[in-house]
Formats: C-alpha cells, structure tokens, sequence
DNA sequence: GATGAATGAGCATTCATTCAT
DNA sequence: CATGAATGAATGCTCATTCAT
C-alpha cells in the first residue's frame, strides 16, 4: 500500500484541526450560547492557538454558521430510505421512526444541536432559513408521505395529520426542552410520552372525523 | 377622600419608573435577546438616564430576572376559577382553554416571554425553576385535574392524558415556536393545528386503550 | 459675579477633557506617527482612561482626524489682515510675512502639524483635501494678492511668482523638513535661509524678465 | 563559453527572488505607508511563500531599510560627471541639472521614493541618516562645486546659494509633494515652476548683492 | 433620588514571526 | 531552500457598572 501523498495528509490533517475546532465551538456554544462562548476557551479546548480558529473561519459568527450548517446533516435521508423501502403498516412505521429519532436525534449531540438553534435563531435568521429548508420542510414532507400512503391504504380516516403534520412531532419538540431545561425539576420519561402519542394518534386516526 | 400622603405618591412614582424600564427592556431583550441589549438602550427607551437603572435593579442579570419574574405571572388562575367553575363536557374545556391560551399566550406579549425563557433559559437556571414551578406545574396540575374529572365521569377511557399531560399542550409549543422562527418560510395555521389537535384527542380518548 | 452654572461648568470640563486628549494624542502622534500610537497610551497621556476617549471622539482615525481639524487653524487670517492693512513695499510685505511664518509656524507646535500632515496625507486623503481648502489655496491667494499688488505698483517687472507662489514658500518646506529629519546630521540655519530667499526674490523681481 | 556553474546559477536565483520581494514591498510600501502593508501581501505579490522573505531579511522593518537603501541609488553620479565633464555656463548647467532631475526622479519611481522617506522617516532615523550621507550631502556637494565655479568665473555676484544650496532644491521638494497630495485638488505646472524658478535665480545671481 | 460622564476589564481580531515538513 | 500553517502578543473598541455632582 503506497503511502499517502504529503499533500492527501496535510488535507487530512487541515480536516482534522477544522473538526476539531468545530467540536470545541459545539460544545462550548451548546453550554454557554453564542455570546457567552470565549474564542479563547474554543482556541484552548480544541487544542489550537486563538488565531488558528482564524485560519478555517473568518469571524466568530462564521464558526457559529459554519457549525450549524455542519452538524445539521440530518438523519432524514436514512429514515426517508427506509420508509419508502418498508411496507409496513401506519403504526409500525410511526414507532420505527419514533424510535429513529429518539436514538438519533433526541438521545445524541444533535438534540444539543436543535436547541442550540431554538435558542438562537433569533439572532441568526440565515440559521431558521437553513434549518427550515434542510430539516423542516424535508420531515414535513416525509410526513405527508407517510400520512397519505396510509390514507390511500385507509388506514386512515381523517386528514389532520395531512394538514398538520407537526401535530406528529410536538411531543419531540416537547421532550427536547423538557429535558434540557426542566428535567431536573421533574423528570419526563420522553419515551413513554411518545409511546402514548402514538397510541392516542393510532386511536384516533382509526375513527373517521365527525 | 385625603389626599395622597407625599410618601404613598413617590411609591408609586417608584413603580412607575421601575415598570418604565421593565417594559423598555421586556422590548429589547424580546427583540435582541439578554446578550445583545444594551443598558444605554434600555435606559433611553424608558425615559432615565443609565444610571437611574441601577437603582432599581443591582445588574443586568437582575433585571433580566425581575423582569421574566413580573412578566411571568400567568393567566393560569384565571383558567383554573374558570374551569373548577363550570361542569362542562371535556371537549368544550379543551376547546375553551385552548382558546383562552391562544388568546392570552399565544397573541399577546407572554408568546415573547415564553420564548424568552426558552431561548435563555439554558443561561438562567434560576429561570428555569421559577418557569418550572410557577407556570409549567401549575398547568399541568390543571390539566390533570380535568383529565381526572373526564375519566371519573366517563368521559376517558385511556390513561395517556393523566400520565402526559404535556401531550395536551405540545402543540401549543410548535405553534409558538413556528411562529417565531418559521413563520416567514412557510406560515402555520395555529388555530387550525390546534383545532385538529383537540379533534385528534377527543377521538382518541373516547376509544378505550387496547 | 454669579458663580457659573453648573451646566455651564460641565461644558468647560467637557472641552478642557476634549483639549486633553487632543494635546496627549497630538504630542504622541507626533513622536510615533499614526499607526504607532497606542490609544492606551493616549489615554494614560491625558490622564483619563481608555473608554473616555470614546466619548469624545468614534475612533483613532476620528481622533486623529479631528486633531488635525482643530490644529489646523491657521495664522492666515493675521497675516491677511496685516498684509491688507498695511502698505509696504513688497520687500518689506515679504520680510514681514516670512518673520510671522518662521516664528508661528516653523518654531510652534504648528510645524510638527505640517509635518504629520505631510506624513499621513497619503491615508488620510481627507486631511490632505482639509489641508490644501483650509491652508494651502489661502495661502497662496494671499501670496498672489501681494505680488499682484506689488506688479501694479511697479516693484515687480516678471510674472514668475504670480504664476508660481509655491516659489515664495518652497523653503520653508525645505526648512520644516529639513529640521525636523536631518537637523541633527547637518544643521540648517532657516533663519539665514529664508533672509537669503527674500535677498534673491526682491534682486530677480527688480529685473524684466528677458 | 562555459557554462555557469550551479552555484553561480543558484546565486542569481537568490538574487532574483530578493529582487522580486523588493520590488513588491515597494510597491505596496508606496501604496499604503510601512504600517499598513502586510508581509502576506508583499509575499503575494512577489509570488513567494509569506516564510520566504524571512530567508532574504530579517525581518519587516529590515525589509523597508533594505528596500530603501537599494532604492537610493542616486543618479547624481551621474549629474556629477556630467557637470565635470562639461564646461558650460552656469545656466546651460541648471537647466539641464533640473531637466535630468526631473527626468530621473520626479517622472519615475524615485520620487516615490523620496516621499516614502520623507513620510517614514521620523520612525527610521537611519534611513534618515542614510538619505543625509548618501543624497542630500552629497547633491549639497555637487550645487555648492557649480555655484563655486560659477563665481570663481564670474558668473555670480552674490553668496546665497553657496551658503544655502537648499534654496537651489527647495522648489523641487515642493513639486514632490504637490503632486503627490494635492495635484487632485489643484493642479501644479511642475515644469514651468522649475523654469520661472531658473529665470528668477539667474536674474538675482546677475545682480551682486546689496 | 437622578444623572450621565468616567471607568477599565474583557474580547474579537490582526499580523509579524516561527518552524515542522 | 521554500513553504504556509500555526502561533500568541498586541490592540482597538465595547459596555456593565460606578460615583461625583
């Protein structure tokens, strides 16, 4: 096996120490939020010099964009993949997703991500632009896939889902803040409340709309 | 009828002033959030001078938490006389809650508190707490009961409600985060997805759990 | 005598802090030209602390903008105002002038202006523009009123100088450089100098060009 | 003819490279001012690696007193032996000094040169000292040796340029920085000047003094 | 009390210089 | 020799907080 070009490992590395610096940045600006983040603490925590940062982003707002734009990369496609794959019926689909998104999104660094970008996209609207275009409006769209195919099959009865598929994935955005900000006030056991979601959904979807 | 004694007036000229600059940075901190408002900011557009702030708060931080603190007092009591006051069916207290939130939360200044805490929560446990205790175990104490009330009364026949009652007012927070954040790519009917989400409920508890 | 106003006295302070700073960052962008002066050390100069500068002026360049702005009025309007009131002959106009020029100008803080102005022209093309408007058009309309005056009394028999007042002036451009960069490896006695131009001018000016 | 060695090869390479990096510094040095061109630029533009111009000098500030004393390479060589060689009266010699002066400095990138001195020096006091010893005395030398043997020949009758050949130069310096800063605003006839500054001086050295 | 000028610690950013490759 | 990524000291500017009036 040729050795690698000292060009392909400098790449690697430039990758790397980017990684890295984005890494530091994620958690620091998950801890602290943007304004309260320290390039310094970043420069220090990622194990660079502070001008380093300088040398991959061109600002501090920059490395914020840069890192979100990043970490955004959603597990969409792969649920995506699989529903289209599967055939299986509305409620299996719903707790194999359920259950995708809670693993993936909820229970790893991306739930920080989101909150991350809750908190502020009021100071970034390119940030709820980019996460609209690239999350949203994808999952709303998977949604209604799912939703419709059910319908076609007459699993379904009714069309709020249809209209209003974040009614789907309320109880996710309940469960991400309730257990960033007030889980130590009173624990939610998110996963049973998404079991119950579904069984309230299943219920309901079953009786056509009055 | 006496007059007011000089002491009594200058309290009030105290509680004028002190609501003067709890309103100027209830708009700023709204509109820029905690990190981006300025005092100077705050203090012109109350009408004082910088200095006039500090002695009605000790800092920054103090004012941004009198000020979540003074806001946050919630329509909740008004909710609870009302419902422990009427025998109603529990479709028709949904529907009348969900349009007293949507009335007095979701279309008023509280959305902007709401959102508030939410996005500077993560730096203001304290906060947290207090939104925790004040408003979000009230609420759900609230719903309980007329969950309760519904079941003893045959209304329900699941018990997801009772154990998540966070369920109930999911939507209530996409709504208002959507609006917020997401309104301006792609608009959400709040109105609509609450009614399909009460439509949803009602269906779904009148069907026994399997 | 009423003892000022308060107000009044504020604004005394406010200019004698103004004049401070303007006397601290003029002898040290004198010393160490524009990029080389720290506002630290401006500050520490003028007694005051960092931040004060910034309530007095937006920024170093502004700082330095309007020294030059404030040290640039000129002791054109006297030397006007005696040229037209008194009626010498032109050599008499001239050893006048250049007596006023050398004492005001070359032996003030006025000469280390000209010589800032001269350095950073080329970054502040502003300054440059304020410095012809201001200084060097008056100057030299003056300077073409008095060989014009004299022309038509007769003293003069060439147009050379009407064309060209930069000839009247050009060696105290020499003497402000010279003394100020190569005074200590060669010394220059301007004063001789300049006795010596108005020597050669009133010799020239006394015969027709041929 | 043999071929040059590799070493030899090697050494004009060197030379090149170095030539390259000061002809980019002086560009960007007469552009911008010393504190304002950064080495990256300067690498750029010599088509170097930014490390490059470390191996040819020691560092920024040795750069521009390098580029400085490389640049000052007069062309008064080249006037002295031209005004020994010839034998011609005192105004062929001005005339043609100041045509060649203009020529060779005013007209090419000399002048910039001496401006980039003039605004420098006051941080550089060598290049002050340099500029002394290797253009102004030595071109003070050359006036002082014209204007003697025009006396000597008969030519003059007074003693003020010998004491003060400053007062031969001075409309130069002036024309210098004329164009250089305010040519924009008003515009100045260099050449005519130097001329009507010829026609006066050879007027008043006719006449002895009084 | 009220003011707003003054303070100075704090921070993002720059750039001459170094050094591993 | 040449490179250019990395360094980190240096600095302009901000802004919460203080305090003399």
């Amino acid at each position: 096996m040729p050795r690698k070009s000292s060009r392909a490992r400098n790449l690697e590395q430039r990758q790397d120490k980017l990684q890295a610096i984005l890494a530091a940045a994620f958690d620091l600006f998950v801890e602290k939020g943007f304004a309260d983040t320290r390039l310094d603490e970043v420069a220090a925590r990622a194990g660079v010099a502070k001008g380093t940062i300088y040398l991959y982003v061109p600002s501090k707002t920059a490395l914020f964009e840069e890192l979100i734009h990043s970490a955004i990369s959603t597990p969409i496609e792969g649920i995506e993949a699989q529903v289209a794959a599967s055939d299986l019926p509305l409620e299996a689909v719903l707790r194999l997703m359920f259950r995708r998104i809670r693993k993936e999104v909820l229970e790893t660094s991306r739930r920080d991500i989101v909150r991350l970008i809750i908190s502020e996209a009021g100071r970034f609207p390119e940030i709820a632009e980019l996460y609209h275009r690239e999350v949203l409006s994808r999952g709303l769209r998977l949604l209604r896939g799912i939703i419709e195919r059910a319908a076609a099959r007459g699993e379904i009865r009714s069309d709020e889902l249809a209209r209003f598929p974040q009614l789907i994935i309320a109880p996710f955005v309940v469960g991400l803040l309730w257990t960033s900000l007030f889980q130590d006030y009173e624990p939610l056991d998110v996963e049973g409340m998404l079991d119950a979601h579904v069984d309230l959904l299943m219920r309901a979807l079953k009786t056509a709309s009055s």
